[in-house]
DNA sequence: TCTCAGATGTAGCGGTTGCTACATCCACTA
DNA sequence: TAGTGGATGTAGCAACCGCTACATCTGAGA
């Protein structure tokens, strides 16, 4: 492994732990056990590195739903997809995401590009868990939207309110999804 | 109305244009015709500031979705609610909440008491829209809780998607919490 | 008309930011 | 052994940040 992806490494792990809109080089070479000056040479600049960050990110977070086992059921895909997204990790990667919306960035390249194909692979990996719990294939697309939908404004929306609420909103959208595209052929 | 009235206002609708994350005093104080010398004797300090325009800014969306005439039935709620939330003006108050939620306010005082409340009374409206269309009080907590966290992610994740997927993830929501809530005294 | 408190302008402080110029060190090759 | 190119440390620049000390102005009440 170069030095360049052992650094891309740690500043993914510290942007997971520390977040990415305070994020400051100098700081995180500390942590890193370098300087500023040496992030500054093995990357561009400061939104190579950003870009780097995003990009290992979602690849760790793709890697966890592809190793999620198949589900029984589509009512219980949707709570293992649940249970999957939320766990510490992946909420981690999803803040990450959201503070990279709301600095604006997906708005610029490279960033745009990136992220569009990040959520296309993201959606089909939902999709396909989806099928593999049994729901029809070109059901599952549209039930992907909607389940990554919620998902993302779930781990928004509820950080500071209720778990119990929480888990009876998925268990409904779980209902709602199973009733709706539980099984192939259904309208 | 007094000045400090006036300049809330206007920053409010600064931050609406221009963003929560880089809002820098200066900057905003020029765009208002004072200084950042005045912003700071009005306001006790930028945080007070910040809360101030969340606190405005909330303000406005909960008088938006208090206006929305009453929907014909359940379907038609969610569609008419998303077509509201969608908005210019909705939207991008929303997103100075995801901006807010992003630089971590939420997690200090006093914006996490003063999001707690507002979100509270956010599902309560939302709520009240859906037993204006014939769901049943008990029903609707739920499926505001559904609704907007679905609304959320949808904004979140579509804003450089296609628009037919969008719609049609919204239309595939009204149908899901209109099967399952539609009728008064359904499962 | 004098006074005094609130409103405003000027200037700047101490700190942090991303980034860079420059010198140095080290390992390897001719 | 001389040299060469990549890696690293030192120091600092210019810009910006939130915030403040201090002087000034203005307008209402005594």
């Amino acid at each position: 492994m170069t030095r360049r992806e052992e650094l891309a490494e740690g500043a993914t792990d510290y942007a997971l732990e520390h977040g990415l809109v305070g994020l400051s080089l100098r700081p995180l070479a500390e942590s890193l056990g370098t300087s500023d000056r040496m992030l500054l040479y093995h990357f561009r600049d400061k939104d190579d590195l950003v870009t780097t960050i995003l990009r290992t990110s979602n690849a760790r977070s793709m890697r966890d739903i592809r190793a999620l086992p198949p589900s029984t059921d589509v009512r219980t895909a949707v709570l293992d997809l649940w249970r999957t997204v939320s766990r510490g990790d992946q909420q981690r990667c999803q803040r990450l995401y959201v503070e990279a919306a709301a600095l604006g960035l997906f708005g610029r390249e490279p960033y745009a590009t990136e992220v569009r194909e990040a959520n296309t692979s993201w959606m089909a990996a939902l999709a396909d868990h989806l099928v593999g719990a049994g729901m029809a294939r070109r059901d599952s697309r549209r039930a992907a939207n909607l389940l990554d939908a919620t998902f993302v404004g779930l781990q928004m929306d509820f950080p500071l309110e209720s778990p119990a609420r929480q888990r009876r909103t998925v268990e409904d959208l779980a209902d709602a999804v199973a009733a709706r595209w539980g099984q192939p052929g259904s309208p």
